[in-house]
DNA sequence: TGCATTTCTTGATTTTTGTCAAGAGCAAGC
DNA sequence: GCTTGCTCTTGACAAAAATCAAGAAATGCA
């Protein structure tokens, strides 16, 4: 069973048969250190799954980056505008890494749903639960101050603070890098 | 047609013939001012749609209240991880003035379906929907400031500042009242 | 390896926002 | 109409976070 297997499996409880169907339709990409998969205001109908690497969605306001999330292994990335109601995309998604990717298009991505039946429903639900993760991320800016959201996201994926550039993840957590940098210290010492 | 029947036009691009099949599905029911509609932990199986009055969403964290979003009317209000996981609920859900909805519970719903063949495809596309405006959202947290986000609520839909105690305004848009107090004050001198 | 560039940290300062406390304004109910 | 609570505003102050500037550390590249 391969990673991207492992991960819908995970993520949508189909089984071994149906897995091996919907798997077949994805196809490897790598992406190289600084290679963009998507810039905004392009049009784009891939759908891209990360196998290995590191991956940054962000987006430029008032001429300064915004990076609105990082993906590593597991993650889908895609450009939800773009892939499901044809607009043109809202993110730049740019490798910070090598990256292998798994990646299918929405032609082939249909085909999904002819093979597996309750394919969209299924789909349903994934966004559904991606609707409640991104409630939480809410609710956080609404009720944590940038330490607890530093502490939180440290605790969750203390990982990511050695793989990252810090001023995206600052960005991510929506603080200056310089506040990132002595929360950082605040909480080592 | 009704106003729920024109907002499901709206939303979901369904013809008059579905239209009149899909809200024979929904039930009218009267909220008196201060009513739950749904409390947390509790499981729910209901949605509903505003037709009239103004309805909160709001949780508990540190035992204090944090609004996740004000509905009026034309708005869908759902606890999605109880109604579409059959969790129990994350939110309180409760009328900030007396109110008229029409609600249908998950086994009404799921007839939908049934009736309407393409129905869970419109379900996907709706909930992508309110994806990518909750992405929206977060955005707002990361790059702007309360100063900001208040014009932009406020240039967006000034009745609301008419309608809702400016508390549960100032929590949904991540700031205190006293905050919301100086900022209006700034902004009308 | 060593130079150039970028990124990160640190300090000083300002701005923004929160906290606490008191009073003013309003509205619901008697 | 008059309390009685709420809610909102205001002021004084404290804390959090941003900004600006400089230097240190890390990284990439020749």
């Amino acid at each position: 069973m391969t990673e991207l297997e492992k991960y819908i499996h995970t993520y949508f409880g189909v089984n071994k048969e149906e897995l091996t169907k919907i798997s077949s339709f994805f196809k490897p990409m790598t992406l190289r250190k600084g290679d963009y998969f998507l810039k905004t205001g392009r049009h784009s109908d891939r759908l891209g799954f990360v196998q290995t690497g590191i991956v940054r969605e962000f987006v430029f306001i008032d001429e300064k980056e915004v990076t609105k999330w990082i993906s590593t292994k597991g993650y889908f990335v895609v450009d939800l505008s773009s892939f499901v109601f044809q607009q043109s995309a809202r993110w730049n998604i740019q490798a910070l890494t090598d990256c292998e990717l798994y990646i299918i298009d929405s032609k082939d991505y249909q085909k999904i749903g002819q093979v597996i039946p309750r394919w969209t429903e299924l789909e349903k639900l994934f966004i559904a639960k991606c609707f409640t993760v991104l409630e939480d991320r809410v609710l956080q800016h609404l009720s944590m101050t940038a330490e607890e959201r530093y502490n939180q996201l440290f605790n969750f994926n203390r990982e990511l603070f050695n793989q990252v550039p810090l001023q995206y993840l600052a960005s991510m957590l929506g603080m200056t890098p310089e506040t990132l940098s002595r929360l950082r210290k605040k909480a080592a010492g």
